[in-house]
DNA sequence: GATGAATGAGAATTCATTCAT
DNA sequence: AATGAATGAATTCTCATTCAT
């Protein structure tokens, strides 16, 4: 999401309070699901009267989009230096794998499908990301594409992806059969699809 | 899931009124997202009065459980249906892009990350329906898996199942690039591992 | 409003505790205005606890409503009582000028300007009161009533409610200037377009 | 009403930012009614952040007295205008039917029961416009009034604008039963108490 | 002049749950 | 087997007001 931050009348942007309530609802998100993040429990993580997160956040969904774009921005920093790595791909599949990271997104992925407000940006931001994605595994995996068993860049996002968030929510639940199988199978595949280059990271 | 009835239930197994409420929050759940499962609700689209689904459903972790196991229950033919046919791994595929089920499935597992009542009975279902499709898949695939870049079964579940939830949601949020072929790329790739039987379904 | 009550589904139309909420709102908007017909309030004048009001009157609206039905059907007796009296007009005149009656009937006029849900209610009645009045004025003036300087029924009717309730509202803010005057000046006019007959309440 | 500045009052008489935030909150008291007026929604009518409402007016009874008095002030030039032409009756009935003041009129006058603040104002002010009127009425009818069905000059204005309010109220709620003969007896009971003069407006 | 920050109160709902019948 | 009544907690949001800069 590299679009410039709205301007809120409210709440300057820059205020370390505000920085602070959206930390904290980020946490609330992560550790107790996205049902959480009531303004109560958002203030009391942030040692905040209640009214306050109002002041600054109106509405929920203001605070939730916030959240949303401060997420999505370390998301795309993340992606960024991936793709710009020796690597993009295998650094893509680190990123799917980053537990820390799939959380939140999941969260907000379950979120829009349930918030009409929430769902423009993330499908947006979604859709945004996979299009980044896909340039810089042509820029890395070129022709050598074509004739191979491997999947057209976009199929190989959504499949990254997708093992990467299953791999969380199971993981998250205490069901383990197979996942260290399918990540040693991911790594082989990718190594198939696109040798590692000489001293990658 | 045929595990015997719970303790604290009070409604009769068998009652009409029962499998209606089951019926109507799996509906409400599905439509609205496992949020939107209380008993007013419930009652609403049921045709009940809210005091009935508490007679039933003492809690709302006994209603969500009972739905879960009839969901359970609903998967756990179908799985066995698919897998008992010609092609067990497509049956798999289709299964996991089977959009009714898949919705509830994609709200269970995010409500079991968060209530421990219902986490047990998830994970627990997870794990044996994996164990299950491992059976399947090796009297499929056989030895034929060995020397080919095919994964292991239980990574293979894990997989089919992750692809099928991503191409799920993300369509529930209008994201559809990738989509096609991924679905195309996952079909030949299970060609490739395991090719149709003559006259497959 | 002659229409039978509309059924409820949650609290019996026939409750003690129902009924006892209805007179404490309409108590409660008579002293302090339609703005402050709060659950809160509403519960405190009551000595009842605010989420009960809720349990028997979903919404404010809800409570609103009720409060007007039952505020009309008393109103509709009172009237029906004037009018079938041995003097019609003069019994209207009496019903528009008295306080008790009209300072309800002021804020549901007010409160029906702004909340479309009881607008509907209101005029309907307006509307029903009006007729009927209309009905009871030919009766009582007849034909007498052409060829005079009195104006049509519904116009009498309208006239009568306007200057009763400007008297009210003027009174309770205490302005009295005209007052006195003006209700002797209707009382003459009404002798004339009509004269009480003989032994007239 | 020409009373002095009020004492708590900070920002200069003469702002044209303190003339805005009045503009601002008479139009939403028009539109929504006087709940409405809260710092909030003037100060989004108005482009202006709510804190300056409050520099400007310190509480709200402040920013409700500065507009009933500029709207008093607009009355009163306009009844000054009314009376000072010459048919003074029927300028008055105008006014009195002139449903842009009107509603604002309504609206104070609601206010006015429930705020102590509000109300000796609004009384005053009601006192000292039918005082002006009354005289107005008596130059205009002088001694003809006599002997007629006509009521005292303080009664008419009353009724008048009973009559006036009853119309305007009516018509908001869509009701509309006698208001054509209400208006139409009004204007010819007038041309009774006092035919319009040659050339009357 | 003007404004951002902060706060306590209160409003309208929704909910799970308990209990008596 | 069913249901009406009751309740305490929580949620989202709006408001008036105060204060420091």
């Amino acid at each position: 999401m590299n679009a410039p931050a709205i301007k809120r009348r409210i709440g300057a942007e820059s205020s370390e309070t505000r920085a602070l309530i959206v930390t904290a609802t980020a946490e609330v998100i992560r550790d107790e699901g996205y049902a959480a993040a009531s303004t109560r429990r958002v203030a009391l993580r942030a040692g905040l009267k209640p009214s306050l997160v109002h002041y600054y956040f109106p509405t929920t969904d203001d605070l939730l989009l916030a959240v949303f774009e401060a997420g999505a921005a370390q998301s795309d920093a993340m992606i960024e230096a991936a793709l710009a790595g020796a690597d993009p791909v295998r650094g893509l599949w680190r990123f799917f794998t980053d537990s820390s990271r799939t959380a939140l997104s999941v969260e907000f992925l379950a979120l829009a499908i349930r918030r009409p407000a929430i769902r423009a940006k993330v499908a947006a931001h979604s859709e945004a990301m996979r299009a980044r994605q896909v340039k810089a595994i042509k820029r890395a995996i070129g022709e050598r594409i074509a004739g191979t068993d491997s999947p057209p860049p976009a199929a190989l996002s959504l499949i990254l992806a997708g093992i990467g968030r299953a791999l969380f929510t199971e993981g998250a639940l205490g069901v383990s059969a197979g996942h260290v199988e399918a990540s040693a199978w991911v790594e082989q595949w990718l190594d198939r699809l696109c040798p590692a280059p000489d001293g990658a990271d």
